[in-house]
DNA sequence: TTGGTTTAATAACCTAAGTTAGCCAGATAC
DNA sequence: GTATCTGGCTAACTTAGGTTATTAAACCAA
């Protein structure tokens, strides 16, 4: 693995230039890479949270199993996501994760997050906003379930998809490839299978999206956006934070000891890694 | 302000011993304490985001108001939370923010929360933890909303509080103060107010809630949650990271350097910042 | 090839929750 | 005092989405 194979070392200089020592701090997080197959279990719920986890191919999803037999899925993981951090604050698992399709992922420890916080205030900010913005995603999602209609849920979806898959590089020209049954796609959007199936017939017949199995094609993705009542607002942002810190340091650290590679990026972009 | 008054000293302090610098950090949070009234917007959805703040008397909430002039209230906060946090990652606000009553809160800024993470390892921890745990308590409503019945929805959101306002002194035997209107409920619930008054109703019937005005009463607290299936680990938990934080610092510390407090305590309780 | 399994489409029917509206009880205002 | 307003309750009606079932197509294993 060296530098430019690294999904996380590319996320992070989106918005922030990293020392060495921070690249190496982020490679290390994906020291252990493991091939893994579909349908095989990260980790189950309730387990005890002994690590956390990077994936650099393949996708996988988080979810929770409810008493009534069905099954919530909380999130979709590409590759270059962080899986499991929010577990950081708990001794057990509150949702398993599975793969989607086969793939790779690199364990990594509590410990190796806690070194991070120890030695980089940029890292460790760069951290704590991809927590932010998993809050962010979630409660946009939240906000859907509870008041959108199952259209607006699906097209929300797709579209959100559509932007993720953009930014890695995996969707051009409203075509991507999206490996979720319906019946999965009802355990993300809170809908039955056969919803899922009612839905998509509507956007086909109104021309909005069409699915051939796995292969999905938006012919009007800004349709689809307004439809959702799509605000990208919580996915496309910069982080000042980040910004003002390297600012900080710069200044105090004038001088001889300071950095070699301490130079402001013209404009903080967007991370995505969420 | 001194140390006994701060909701937040007291809140990392269940998990976690304080060096007297920590405890300067955290009380310097509360530096600038402001007495606001009920209905008071704290922010606005989409204004710029420049300080956080945490609320030391009354209750607020976050929302968002939708396209079809519906709302969604995504978050009620009580007197020791820090609001805000997840704006961290974004330049505005993705929701504004209302007091519900009236109370007293502290803004602080970016530049401090950045101080914390140069200056403190455990603190870095314990709001990362905080961060999660908010994520979980999202998760969890993510999942009530998308798979439960109104029923279920009510009573996990008064369950829920039951156990928060219970750990600030604010609950007992199954009573508490509820300071909602059930338009508001239904706003947090994803329900109409009607469907809301339909919901008490049912619950008064079966005597699982009684409900005056403002004033809740749980006869059977273990009921609700069942009928909820109400699954306390998401609030309820240890912070193992900030433990072994502590262990190893002690550890790489020891001697003439090493802090005077930095004793471990006997088992790590449940934080409730969130 | 065959037969089994998964996935998807569609129809018929059912139900939980939304909508609209009317009414009443406390507050608050005049 | 009376008028007004807000919050809450109930009833009648509507609707989005769930449930069950059938069929067909795609995929897979032997």
């Amino acid at each position: 693995m060296n530098l430019q194979d690294s999904a996380i070392v590319q996320q992070f200089q989106q918005h922030c230039s990293l020392t060495e020592e921070e690249k190496v701090l982020l490679l290390e997080l994906e020291q252990n890479p493991l091939k893994v197959n579909a349908g095989d279990i990260i980790w189950q719920e309730n387990s005890k949270v002994d690590q956390f986890c990077t994936i650099s191919q393949g996708w996988a999803y988080s979810f929770r199993n409810l008493g009534d037999g069905s099954r919530q899925i909380l999130k979709v993981y590409l590759p270059g996501d962080i899986i499991g951090m929010r577990d950081f604050a708990f001794s057990n698992r509150l949702a398993g994760v599975a793969m989607i399709e086969e793939g790779i992922v690199s364990h990594f420890s509590h410990e190796h997050l806690l070194k991070i916080f120890r030695h980089s205030t940029a890292l460790t900010a760069g951290l704590f906003a991809i927590a932010c913005r998993q809050q962010a995603v979630l409660t946009e999602r939240l906000i859907y379930l509870a008041r959108r209609t199952a259209q607006q849920r699906l097209a929300h979806f797709l579209y959100e998809m559509y932007l993720r898959l953009g930014r890695i590089g995996a969707a051009d020209e409203g075509r991507f490839r999206l490996p979720l049954s319906q019946e999965q796609l009802g355990d993300i959007l809170g809908l039955s299978a056969v919803h899922v199936s009612r839905t998509f017939t509507a956007f086909r017949e109104d021309g909005l999206v069409l699915r051939d199995r796995h292969r999905v094609t938006l012919p009007d993705p800004e349709a689809l956006a307004q439809l959702a009542e799509f605000d990208g607002g919580y996915l496309n942002d910069a982080v000042p934070a980040l910004f003002f810190d390297r600012e900080w340091q710069s200044h105090m650290l004038a001088g001889p000891t300071a950095r070699s590679d301490e130079q402001m990026p013209g404009k903080s972009k967007a991370a995505s890694a969420d």
